[in-house]
DNA sequence: TCAGATAATGTTACCGGTAACATTACTACA
DNA sequence: TGTAGTAATGTTACCGGTAACATTATCTGA
């Protein structure tokens, strides 16, 4: 910077502020100075700027894994608003670890992010101290905790696998099974599993055809499996109800092999509205959720806080994302 | 930090080599420290720490776009190399264009990343010239450029749909159609293209079946379009030939759903090996890629340049990713 | 017992920007 | 013509760490 405010003949300061455009510089001056910059080839170094501001530009965000389409879309919508106010995302995988949660939290507060996004699958008491006291805003994200840290951008997942379940049920299904994952603890898979059994329960039928299969995330393959061994499990199953759409997939192909037909000796149904599910055949029901959506309107919150500098207190503590139930060939019609 | 340093009753560079274990503090000095930063919860400042030292830890990495597994899955193989490493991740979209890819690099350059990881779709002149100047190692991933900047990691295109059509061609088909990308310049789609049509070519056969729609990246909706018209394009083909397995399997439900049957009436074939064409039926035949892979050898490239300090020379500039032909069901076994 | 080596800690300056305030140049108007 | 007000630019200090060198304490062996 010195180079260039010397070959501009001007001090640095006059540099820095040309280089803002906030900053009250002549308009000649600064174009003298921005060509200079192009000559020179001059990069600024952010992290002068943020030692001197308090500004780091960093958004931390955490997603369980990019493995499942879900996260990687909800991720890359948020990228695209995060762009556009001005702040770079800065990214770390969990693995459903709440420890691993942990630790990328610790280290990426050194960075001095200006907003904490991450996925809801339970924290640890230290994860939720760091949190508070990073004393910027934290948004979690998917699922909504009894007990939220900061704001919260997503859906109960308890509540739209009751939904669904009570749905299923109107619609004649009475020997259900669910199908989860084996560690759970504390995920939004537990939550959709507890909605299932307590839709169950309320409706006078036993949830006792529970099959919890492979780790999270499930995979199409944990599907397969499951399906493959299904009829020796629960005979009289009347409709799989799979803790997402990807094991569900699984599910069918396996019945399929196995010449049962679905939705006719027995129905399928996920969680998530994956794409394959829109084209398999028979193309599967499932609960359809928004994970763009989720993305964007985290994006559009944090917009709010930071740049708008709304009032954090005008500004809504939860984002509800609309769930709809969505029914295919892969269960009957009514 | 000054006031940890009172705490503990030593200078501000204690406590800062206390932090580091590659510093001499005494244990018993250090024990006492620690102690109080955990007590005072104190965060250092990674944006001082790196203007003194000159090391960010940043990894600038750029996808296309997260909506396809893939490239989620070579970042998360790739963040998880980084993790050991003590790098973290800035993360951009290029969205398949080149000028976001500019735009992008030259925002994360002030941040000094220690490398830059980034796909190959066809760079912009300026975005060579900024990669050059960066004067950090550029690793280019998934296609092998004709002129790399820096260092590659991944496979040609070009070859590997070479390969492909070639086997198709001994299978006895002839009248091979290809799907592709509308505006595919510069990316990788562009060149499996160009070696679809090379390799027909030199095997004497026309290359005219050429279907291209959709912008990058091409979809599963896509791909089901294409399929419900085909009939009318090409009404002699024997064998469609996808730029990737979504629009593979989005033609495949098209066909079946016009009870065209496959591998009988017509065979498909994809790119990728996503998960789906595993479990869709018929199975999908395609070109194998290890996502993972990609990202697993970029981490460890990037641990011999930065972290065992190798010299540059010794590092080999391309890291070459096999790609196997994988036959299924959706075309005849010979 | 003491020079010389080594380990532990302290001091000073600097990394590269920007905040805050000071100064200068220029304009408008009585 | 003088003065107030504003726009443009300069000066100084500081953000919070660490590199480099200086100093002090501790240990070793002749």
């Amino acid at each position: 910077m010195e180079d260039v405010a010397r070959a501009a003949g001007v001090s640095r300061m006059t540099v820095s502020r040309a280089l803002r455009s906030d900053s009250p510089v002549s308009d000649q001056t600064r174009a003298r100075i921005l060509k200079i910059v192009r000559k020179l080839n001059y990069v600024p170094d952010q992290s002068a700027g943020t030692l001197s501001t308090r500004r780091s530009g960093f958004a931390a965000t955490l997603v369980p894994s990019l493995n499942n389409l879900h996260f990687a879309e909800s991720v890359q919508a948020l990228n695209e608003q995060l762009e556009q106010i001005g702040l770079q995302m800065v990214l770390g995988h969990t693995g459903y670890s709440a420890e691993r949660e942990e630790a990328l939290i610790e280290s990426m507060l050194k960075r001095r992010p200006e907003v904490i996004v991450l996925p809801f699958d339970g924290h640890t008491p230290r994860t939720i101290k760091l949190l508070k006291q990073a004393n910027v805003p934290v948004i979690e994200q998917w699922e909504v905790p009894s007990r939220p840290v900061g704001y919260t951008v997503g859906f109960s997942n308890w509540q739209a696998a009751h939904k669904m379940t009570s749905a299923l049920i109107e619609r004649g299904y009475k020997n259900i099974a669910f199908v989860g994952e084996s560690e759970d603890a504390w995920t939004r898979g537990a939550a959709r599993r507890a909605g299932f059994e307590d839709a169950m329960q309320s409706a006078g039928l036993s949830a006792h055809r529970m099959v919890r299969y492979g780790k999270p995330p499930i995979s199409i393959e944990d599907g397969f499996h499951i399906g493959s061994g299904f009829s020796q499990h629960f005979a009289d199953t009347d409709c799989i109800f799979c803790v997402s759409d990807a094991p569900a997939f699984g599910v069918l192909s396996a019945l399929k092999s196995q010449q049962i037909r679905v939705p006719d000796d027995i129905a399928v149904v996920g969680f998530g509205d994956f794409e394959v599910s829109r084209f398999s055949s028979p193309t599967i029901s499932t609960v359809e959720v928004d994970p763009r959506g989720i993305g964007r309107r985290t994006g559009e919150l944090i917009r709010r806080l930071l740049v708008d500098g709304s009032e954090p207190a005008s500004v809504p503590r939860h984002t509800e994302i609309e769930v709809r139930l969505c029914f295919r060939e892969s269960t009957h019609s009514t």
